[in-house]
DNA sequence: CGATCGGGTTGACACGTTTCACAACAGCGT
DNA sequence: ACGCTGTTGTGAAACGTGTCAACCCGATCG
């Protein structure tokens, strides 16, 4: 009862060439360089195909090309809206060089992306784009040396052995905390986790700066340490912060993401405190969600398409290109205001 | 300047095989059935795969065994995270047969579905399951014809010629309705649209039922249309409900989705109207941004995760089990009741 | 001691496509 | 009539893997 067409499953070239009474190189040159073959007879083939519910086999098709017609993107947690919008931006770049895109989740596991990354190249994709759970990890220079190129997307790696795109993350802390201290604010929190995250480390060295730039006292600036950058952790900082009695606590945040500022601001919401006059918030990322908050969100943006779209050109060349040369691109951030912080 | 290993490039299990001093036969039985094999011989081709960096070539393994050991889902819309969790959902169940999932976005083109179709038929991939743009597209039916098996994914379709996987919008418009009911609503608004979209019809007829079931006046339930179900959609059925002259402007909003409940909120919010004192609020899907909003959105609550393991186990079966027949399973909604709609 | 057995290994073939050197043939000018 | 050019079509070879019948050889059994 499945239903399918009992007798022509998975024809060929062979059967397409039968079919129309023709050679198989025949049949190839009407799917590859339809020019060459007379419009008569490519007519019977294109007939002929159309019968036998003809499909191009593409594992055989790149068997003989050496390699596939696609790049992938491993990305490090498919929740996040962020990595997403980079997706995007990678797919519209592949396509129009006609390539197609696999995306792959890692979910912060190791485990996983390494499985992720040897799938990837028995695949013999035609480059590898992501961001790894560590940047350092001996595996991706294995995967670079067996010869897929791979380029590093949001994190970079201090020998410059890969191409790698990101964004200004020490100014994008500093724009978040200039922000604030313009607005007048002298108590301010930057809330965000795991210092070993690249990122986050950098958000934080920004907003010091920032801070000592501006000549405040060092202990006006506290940093509250999450194990995370989910609106579950953003909630739970906001607990900690509400739980402060007022003459100390912070009078803004600063989140080094968004999912945590919008936990934070659900927290804070729901605790009474009024934003931004009580706690005025900054996140980070600027993803679609954080304008769209009940409170709107002052975030800082990054050009999270224009990221996928340059890495995805960046991987290209590494794979075509044969002077091809490492280059990190750093994009810059650009603090988008909105009412979490304007009274 | 790319700093490949220049000789190694592709070894092939031909070359593992001189290197170890053995047959092609022996490569691949140490790679698929390694007992067969003597532990000093394997020892010996393992260490010539290590030294020549051999990587697997997938797609002259798929050639030669006729299908490949991936499953693909055409996503309607990756900036939903709705689609985003169903993702997850068959990710999880693929893994756990050994199978990995290629995610495509169609982002409700007609054309990027199609020609994402075709790729996937081109590669041979064990199943697809699909948000279709439109479920009666006969390009489904072709794809299905030619042998690979299809399963529809939070849509059906009237002849049941596919396996298809769906929650009981009908049900989950009822349940909200009759929560907003329950709560002393009067005068409710359904926002949503368009009206050509499976899901938003049944949701609608599903509030219209509640209503009726309850004795309402008919004209208490109105219809706010929206072109689309994104946050922006949302924003401007609140402009147009906040516009309202109080006594006339509903006390409720049901809105088919939680995007455009968010964008709804928010607009309520900047137009000072109170949340839920003046405007409750009912979304649908309960994706984790509804939870997590400033003013907790009560929500119809689809088991995405299920709705994703159980269309891949469809697939599967249809893939493999040669009595198979084609089902439609259907999930029951549920209500999540939280701040918007609870005083 | 010969027959039998079975673990370990071999080598040829098939999968479906693309490519490429070459053949067939018509039209053309000399 | 001949060679030349250009257009169409041909058939074999190659890509890297998995499979399978056959083979080798030492050990066991009768």
């Amino acid at each position: 009862m499945a239903g399918r067409d009992p007798g022509s499953r998975n024809a060929s070239v062979k059967d397409v060439a039968a079919a129309a009474g023709v050679s198989l190189g025949t049949v190839s040159n009407v799917l590859n360089r339809p020019d060459r073959v007379s419009p008569d007879t490519r007519e019977r083939v294109l007939r002929a195909m159309a019968e036998l519910g003809f499909v191009r086999n593409e594992s055989a098709r790149q068997l003989r090309a050496g390699s596939s017609r696609t790049l992938a993107y491993v990305m490090l947690d498919a929740s996040n809206p962020f990595f997403i919008d980079i997706a995007q931006g990678i797919d519209t770049a592949a396509e129009a060089v006609g390539l197609s895109l696999v995306l792959c989740n890692s979910r912060s596991l190791a485990e996983r992306e390494q499985s992720h990354l040897a799938l990837l190249e028995q695949q013999r994709v035609q480059g590898i784009l992501i961001t790894p759970v560590d940047p350092d990890a001996a595996s991706l220079d294995d995967v670079a040396r067996r010869g897929t190129p791979v380029v590093l997307v949001d994190r970079t790696r201090a020998d410059q052995k890969f191409c790698s795109v990101a964004v200004d993350d020490v100014l994008g802390g500093q724009r978040a905390v200039e922000h604030l201290i313009d607005r007048g604010h002298t108590r301010v929190a930057f809330v965000g986790g795991p210092t070993t995250l690249g990122p986050v480390r950098d958000r934080w060295r920004g907003a010091q700066d920032a801070w000592a730039a501006a000549g405040l006292p060092a202990e006006g600036l506290v940093e509250v340490t999450t194990t995370g950058l989910t609106v579950a952790e953003g909630r739970e900082a906001g607990q900690r912060l509400a739980g402060m009695p007022a003459p100390r606590r912070p009078t803004a945040a600063f989140c080094a993401n968004d999912l945590t500022a919008l936990g934070l601001l659900q927290q804070a919401t729901s605790s009474g405190l009024r934003v931004p006059e009580e706690l005025a918030l900054v996140g980070y990322d600027d993803i679609d969600f954080a304008g769209a908050a009940a409170v709107p969100l002052t975030s800082v943006r990054q050009p999270r398409q224009e990221l996928g779209c340059t890495a995805a050109e960046l991987v290209l060349d590494e794979a075509t290109n044969p002077e091809h040369t490492h280059r990190q691109v750093l994009f810059t951030p650009e603090l988008v205001a909105r009412a979490s912080t304007l009274g």
